[in-house]
DNA sequence: ATTTAGCACTCTCAAGGTGAGAGTGCTAAA
DNA sequence: TTTAGCACTCTCACCTTGAGAGTGCTAAAT
């Protein structure tokens, strides 16, 4: 029975058409007649992990049918050397931040051949390594934010009042002062600003001004992670999204880069490899679709996470080992920079 | 006859349907018969300004066609003041440099229902604010230039000996008094560092090392424009796309950012709006698309570009007056900055 | 010279019919 | 539990067909 359905799925991920009996009883040699494969198929049928699009077809594994597969049928896969050796080479090639993100986004789609997609770290998961205060005018400050990892976040902060140039300077080489050779993160320096600089500034007529603006400056909801996004066409060759409308009703959901990026940000604190089919998802638009997400770190500490979306039959074995392989070199390029 | 083409057009480009001799008697009344209409059409078609998908059906208009009503035969649109208004009120919401290019390119794709794609301005085009060194280990050094827009630039550098912390302070100590207050774009502080920098630290040991790392720093190749793209999906919903290997055609090169850009790139310098019908374009991939770009400045300087694809059939005039208003808008803003 | 009515002609497209073929479920026997 | 045999079902590619939309041409009218 199990063996069947495993023949069933291997054969529908391979060719994406229904699979008969004949099929499985030519392909894969089980020493079985057509029959008695008709006779389990229709049982798995009853059971809810097969289904037909009409009564002379071939089955189609149901989202229930893969649940079963990737959690107790499938064998692990295992990329090859030189597939190992070539992501290796290619990540060489990119040695700054944004290229290495950008990278690892196409590699995922052009691996998997499937949409990959990268969250890039939050600067929460990443400690400080400088940070300048830059007047553009009318009363506003770019403060830019530059961490250990060369990863640069930037905001623009309306003040109402004015804050001198010197101020500024002060203030940024007062911050930057304590962050030299230690490892403070954004949450950590806000609370040693909060003791120390209202002490110090406390004599300053600009107080308020300066008190509101830092306060600002650490507020955490301005900082969103950066999302890399790439493969999108892969999605329209499959075959499953031939008609357009459902090619539609997922490509918008993959334009507003957030949608995406929140559905796989869930799984950044997962320590294994998430992997969501069709239905399981929540968002209507990609209950069509599977979803392979992981983790990536940096040090050890969760930092961001990589993932790949695709038709509900893909092949997970390959997926899973694609994500695994890609998100531990990453952690490895990452924590080295 | 110019009145019967322009009709044609008008009616092609309202219902991607062919135009029948009949259509044009019974919608627009030019007191003729279709017998007339048929007889100049034929005409029109001899003149390659229509042609025929097959022998009875209507007509559809020519690249050459299309180029003859957009240099002759259209007449100007104007937006509505409350779309106007609209435009005005989104750009408000957005206060951040970022967010204005993407808030740009949102726009473009929803108000044309096409692809929107906004060339961020080149750094060379800009003042420089503000520079910053940072060391990340391993003889890397992030340089982090911040311009007067707020445009945020960065690149990593890798120097083949070791420059000590200190020396990057007074480095970028001395860059940054050089830019207080002025208007110095980076070609013109390369030029000042190169007379000025070398003779002070002509005695430092490390000169060589140092000396390398600020020729590179203003290697001008490694600096790229950014783009904003939006409304991918737009293009799937055209009826000229159905075919899923048109369309994949199409957005394999939209894909490539790239690729758009470049073809953006070039109309940077013209000082009209510039509309690419077809064939027209160099590029195969988009030889069923029609772009309207035009650039936009900085405080008078052309500093980048925007533009929309869509297929041939568009509402040229309305394409037109949405592009040339956006582009004026986001002028204003980014000389605001 | 232009315009028009009339008509034969062409091509598409949707609808309906048909038969081959792929596949199934069931039954009864091994 | 497995299997051979068979009736049955459904799809799909192919064909035919007729309606309808549209054309070009001709000869007459303006």
């Amino acid at each position: 029975m199990k063996t069947i359905l495993t023949a069933v799925l291997h054969r529908y991920i391979t060719t994406a058409e229904p699979v008969s009996s004949s099929i499985i009883a030519k392909k894969y040699k089980l020493n079985l007649s057509t029959a008695t494969i008709r006779h389990e198929m229709n049982l798995l049928e009853k059971h809810d992990y097969l289904w037909q699009p009409h009564t002379s077809s071939g089955r189609i594994p149901t989202d229930k049918g893969y649940r079963l597969y990737v959690d107790n049928l499938m064998k692990k896969s295992h990329l090859k050397e030189n597939e190992k050796k070539r992501i290796i080479q290619i990540y060489q090639k990119s040695k700054e931040f944004e290229e290495t993100m950008r990278t690892t986004s196409q590699l995922l789609s052009k691996l998997t051949n499937n949409i990959g997609v990268v969250l890039g770290p939050h600067i929460l998961n990443n400690s400080i390594k400088h940070i300048q205060f830059i007047s553009v005018g009318n009363n506003r400050i770019l403060v830019v934010i530059i961490t250990n990892t060369g990863l640069v976040c930037q905001k623009l902060i309306n003040i109402s009042g004015e804050i001198t140039k010197n101020t500024l300077n002060y203030l940024s080489n007062f911050i930057n002062s304590k962050l030299i050779e230690k490892d403070i993160d954004l949450i950590n320096l806000n609370n040693i600003l909060r003791d120390e600089l209202d002490k110090i500034l406390s004599f300053q007529e600009s107080f308020n001004y300066i008190h509101n603006f830092i306060e600002e400056c650490f507020n955490l909801r301005d900082f969103s992670d950066k999302v890399y996004l790439d493969g999108r066409i892969n999605i329209i060759t499959q075959p499953e999204f031939k008609e357009t409308n459902k090619l539609n009703y997922i490509l918008s959901f993959i334009e507003e880069e957030n949608a995406l990026a929140n559905t796989i940000r869930k799984y950044l604190g997962f320590k294994q490899t998430k992997i969501i089919i069709g239905r399981e998802n929540k968002q209507k638009e990609i209950q069509n679709c599977s979803l392979v997400a992981r983790k990536y770190t940096i040090k050890g500490k969760p930092a961001g996470a990589i993932g790949i979306l695709g038709p509900t039959r893909m092949d997970y074995p390959r997926m899973i080992s694609i994500v695994e392989y890609i998100s531990d070199k990453l952690s490895d390029i990452l924590s080295e920079f």
